[in-house]
DNA sequence: ACCGGATCAAGTGTCGACAATTATGACATC
DNA sequence: GATGTCATAATTGTCGACACTTGATCCGGT
C-alpha cells in the first residue's frame, strides 16, 4: 500500500480511458509532467499508444478533478497549484476533515479505531528512526488523513477529498521538497483526534482536526513567507 | 436570473460538447430525463443532433458532477437520489457553507453585505405575499446561499457547492415537492447570519449557518420519516 | 525600422465507422 | 415446466479522418 487512494489504478481497468487516466494522473502528480506545461493531446497519445478518444476522456476525467486546466479551442494545461490555491485547499480540508472527524467518532467501528491506533503507533516507531521525515511527510500523514475520512462513512465526502484534495496535496509535496519541521507535531495531534474518536466525542473530534489542518495551512504560510 | 449557477450554460458556449452538456444537466435537474432512467448514447446524441463524441464528453462531465452514473461496458443511468444521500449532502453543505459564512464575514465587501440584505429585503416582502411558497423554496433559498459561497471568494469551495451540491439540492426540490413549512423559519436564520456577516464576526456566522443548514436537514428527515 | 494584414501550420473539435463486450431471446435438454 | 446454452442484436469502446479555430510567421506598406 503506497499511496492513499480510493479507486483502484490497478493497471487493470477494463476501459483504456480509465487506465490512461489513472497512469497520467500519476505522472502529474509526481512532476513527471511538470506543472504548467502544455500538454498536446496527439503527443500524449502516442506515448502511451491510443488513440486521442480515450485520452479527451481521461484529459476530461483529469480536468474534473482539478489536475489540468482546459479552454475551448486552446488546449489543456497542467494546473500551476498557486499558494493562494494551495491555501484555499487547506481552508476547505479544515472544514471537510473537520466534520468527517465529528461522525468518525459517532460512527467508526471499534475495529477501525483499533486499526487506526495501531497505524499511529507505527508512526510513533518510524518517527524514532532516522528515516522518518522521507515517510511520514510522504504519506504517512495522509493515510491518517485518508482513515478518518473513511471513518466517516460519507461516500461523498469521501469522493472529494480522495479523489481530489489528497492528489492536489500529493502533488504539491511532490513538487516542492515539503521539509517541514512539524512532523513531530502532527503526530501528536493525530493521537489527540484520535483519542476523541475513541472516546467517541465529536464535538471535541473535530475541534482538535480543524485545529491540526489550521496549524499545518499556517506551516505553510510561514514557508512561504520566508521563500519569497 | 432564474438559476444560482457559477458556469454560464447561456447557449452559447464555443463547443457543442459544453453546450450539450449544459441542456442535459438541465433535462435531469428538472426531471425531463428520469431519475434511474438508463441512458442511450444514440439516443441522446441523435436528440441533441450531435454525434456521439461530444456527448461523450457531456456525459463525463455529467459523471464529474455526478448527476450520471457510469460503469465500463455497461452504460450510464441517472442517479437517483436515495435519502441517505440527500442527507449526506447536507451534511457536507453544513461544513463547507460555514466555512464559506466564516471567510465571508471577514473577507466580503460592503457593497455585497448591503446586496445581501437587500436580496433578503426582498424575500420578506414575497413571504408576505400569496406566491411565496413556489418562489423562495424553488430559487430564493439557493440564491441566498449561492452569495454566501461566492462571499468567501474561494474559488474550489464555490466550484464544489455551485457546480456540483447544488445542482443535486435542485434535482431534489424538482422531484419532490419540496413542500416544507419552514420558510419563514429559513428566511429568519438567513437574516441572523446576515446580521453577523455584516458584523464581521466569522465565528457567530459559521455557527449560524451551521445551525440553519443542520435545521433544514432535520426538516428533511422528519419529512422522509412521515412518508414513509 | 515598425506596424498591420494575410498566409500557413499546428492543434482542437467533430464526425462516421469498426471492433469488442454485454444483454436478450429462442431452443434444446433435463 | 424449468434451466442451461447458444446465437443474435444492441450498445459501448475505440479508431482514423476531416473541418474549424487559434497562433505564428512572413510580407508589404508607411
Amino acid at each position: 500500500m503506497t499511496s492513499a487512494t480510493a479507486d483502484s489504478l490497478d493497471e487493470e481497468t477494463s476501459t483504456i480511458a480509465d487506465r490512461v487516466f489513472g497512469q497520467v494522473r500519476q505522472a502529474i502528480v509526481e512532476g513527471e509532467i511538470p506543472a504548467g506545461s502544455k500538454i498536446s493531446e496527439p503527443a500524449l497519445a502516442a506515448r502511451y499508444g491510443i488513440s486521442r478518444g480515450p485520452l479527451r476522456e481521461a484529459m476530461r476525467r483529469l480536468e474534473s478533478t482539478n489536475l489540468v486546466e482546459r479552454r475551448p479551442n486552446l488546449g489543456a494545461r497542467v494546473i500551476t497549484l498557486s499558494n493562494d490555491e494551495l491555501l484555499e485547499i487547506y481552508v476547505i480540508r479544515e472544514a471537510l476533515e473537520g466534520m468527517a472527524a465529528r461522525i468518525a467518532a459517532e460512527r467508526m467501528s471499534d475495529a477501525a479505531i483499533a486499526d487506526l491506533k495501531a497505524l499511529l503507533e507505527q508512526h510513533r516507531r518510524e518517527v524514532a528512526r532516522a528515516d522518518w521525515q522521507t515517510y511520514f511527510q510522504e504519506e504517512g500523514d495522509l493515510d491518517f488523513h485518508f482513515r478518518i475520512v473513511q471513518g466517516s462513512g460519507n461516500r461523498r465526502l469521501i469522493d472529494i477529498l480522495c479523489n481530489d484534495l489528497y492528489h492536489l496535496a500529493r502533488m504539491y509535496r511532490c513538487q516542492f521538497g515539503m521539509k517541514s519541521d512539524r512532523a513531530a507535531d502532527a503526530l501528536k495531534e493525530h493521537e489527540l483526534v484520535a483519542d476523541a474518536i475513541a472516546e467517541r466525542d465529536g464535538e471535541l473530534a473535530e475541534w482538535l482536526m480543524r485545529r491540526h489542518i489550521r496549524a499545518s495551512r499556517r506551516a505553510i504560510e510561514r514557508r512561504l513567507a520566508v521563500e519569497r
